[in-house]
DNA sequence: GTCTATATGGTGATAGAC
DNA sequence: GTCTATCACCATATAGAC
């Protein structure tokens, strides 16, 4: 995507922010630890980059594009509907660490950016519409009652997911995450259309 | 809880950090930005703290307090364990904001410290345990199918909350959270027992 | 491209006057 | 109890040498 045009002192300040945005956030992360922990110094940043913002800004998208990628080869997979989600569901997780794009709403700095905000907002509804159309064919197939708003039960998957790291980080236990994510599979394992599936109107 | 004992200043103290936590969580927010708002000098506060920790301790126990009080109001209404679990996820919030104490599960100098952290996870542990209990009463009432296991689901109805100000400030609109709400309650409104009530073993 | 100065203002706390 | 003065250090950025 950006071709041989980034240098390695570039691609290793954003590598370093990224984990630094994760760990600490952005409020939390200055230009100073940046540099310390990627052992470069202060003139290297400004040269490939304005300022703080402008590095995070570069971190954040790549991290938004690593999620989507890998959000997208889970739904991408075949097999019905249910299994889908529940690969979505069930994957590894870092859970303590929490979500590196999600986390980034609690931001302040974040928010109040639009060209920081951006890349966040645009991770979370890609996964939330890839999600929906998963759904949505689960609906049509049958596999899910038709009266269920795919668009809605995206949201509450990605809620839970999102929450679940919340809940995990609140108490230090990864378990906390696995019980939201259990409660919400056993609901939807609840939530097959009673009658024949639906006729298809393709 | 406290009698008179608080003098007026500490207690705006108080009440200025619970402001400026929600806003922008407890890296973001310096002593000095508590006291401008809060029209105090900064002895006051090294006078009945000792220090911005434990100013923030005094500030967050509170607002668990206020939580738990709220959930504990919900829920302890009459009526089918449907609809106090409506009622819980339905309750007016200023979503935009987050939640005042689930954000500062992203907050790395809260989880770093066993003080701050500590009230953040006994009112999330209350919320799911008095949840849990209305959703294992659903299910002695044959109210939710008796296969759904109350703390999983408990621990999907908070997430689902917590994930919810995740997605609504990503995007910027409240309704985000709405639709993930409405799609937790689609899901539970189709959880009933499919037979008759379990048989009472009272 | 990368480095080291340097600058301005903020952070978190202490000291001691009133 | 509350105030102001002071402190050592950090945050973010600019300047300019190499």
């Amino acid at each position: 995507m950006y071709g041989d045009v980034m240098s390695s002192t570039q691609d290793r300040l954003i590598e370093t922010t990224r984990e630094l945005l994760w760990e600490r956030g952005y409020v939390g992360t200055s230009p100073k630890a940046i540099l310390r922990r990627a052992g470069v110094g202060q003139g290297s940043m400004y040269h490939h980059f304005t300022g703080k913002g402008d590095l995070a800004q570069a971190a954040i998208r790549r991290t938004g594009e690593e999620m989507r990628a890998t959000v997208d080869r889970l739904l991408d997979a075949g097999g019905p509907a249910y299994e889908r989600i529940a690969a979505y569901l069930l994957r590894e997780r870092d859970v303590l660490r929490g979500c590196p794009v999600g986390r980034l709403t609690m931001d302040p700095d974040v928010l109040a950016s639009e060209e920081l905000r951006a890349p966040v907002d645009e991770t979370i509804a890609h996964v939330k519409a890839r999600l929906a159309e998963v759904l949505q064919e689960g609906v049509h197939s049958g596999e899910f009652a038709a009266h269920l708003v795919p668009r809605d039960l995206a949201a509450t998957i990605v809620a839970t997911v999102q929450g679940g790291y919340v809940l995990a980080r609140a108490s230090g236990d990864t378990d906390a995450f696995d019980a939201g994510v259990r409660g919400l599979l056993a609901l939807l394992a609840r939530a097959p259309a009673r009658t024949s599936p639906a006729p298809s109107t393709d």
